[in-house]
DNA sequence: TTATTTTTGGACTGAAGTTGTCCAAAATAT
DNA sequence: ATATTTTGGACAACTTCAGTCCAAAAATAA
């Protein structure tokens, strides 16, 4: 899995590979070429529908842009702070014990 | 460090140890009643400077209130994906990613 | 260089979410 | 039964966010 590569970045270079303008790519995905460009500069987050529409326009796994999207978003959430890896570590905690509680019912 | 206790829980609790009542600690903390209780039930968020006077008034460690509620938020930001623990692997990773640059300057 | 196309970002609108307060009903305690 | 505590709905003020429009800047083509 990708590391330190935003979801922006991410989609950015799919574009450019595929030798793909703002324009023509937002053509593809029914939004506004601007909105594009922010979503590429991480400054407007994606819907779910259209990392769905992405990933279909360029054939890649879909959970890996929403892995890159979700990231992101927790990411940045806590960069600033110093206790940002222990916080990651008990979320994951409540995690498990969200999904354990949601099995057993 | 606690596992599956909420920060909402884990004040609640604090508050119940020490026999004191909503409207007590409220005004302690110069907030309103309604608020701490709904502080408790996680229906509010609480101030950055609102943990600081919760761990003064029990004398308990900062960091762990602000890991709790950190952890809360970003644990319920993710818990309905089933992607969750890929998620937060990921977001470790960029979070250290943006330390180590940010050492190198 | 000039013309064309692409990219960028500011400004804005409406929608959605958040905070903190007030109040009354429900629950609990005296 | 009375008093106190707890709960939660309703609300206004405020903040945040999505999405659009447009013009300037940057890049590319002619």
């Amino acid at each position: 899995m990708q590391l330190e590569k935003s979801f922006g970045e991410t989609i950015r270079d799919l574009r450019i590979e595929n030798h793909l303008t703002l324009r023509e790519v937002a053509e593809h995905l029914k939004i506004d070429t601007s909105m594009l460009g922010k979503i590429e500069k991480n400054n407007r987050n994606p819907s779910k529908q259209l990392i769905k529409d992405i990933s279909n326009l360029f054939s890649i796994d879909e959970d890996l842009l929403t892995v890159a999207h979700l990231s992101d978003t927790v990411a940045y959430s806590i960069l600033e702070e110093e206790l940002a890896t222990e916080v990651l570590k008990v979320a994951e905690e409540k995690i498990n014990y969200y999904n354990k509680n949601k099995a057993n019912k």
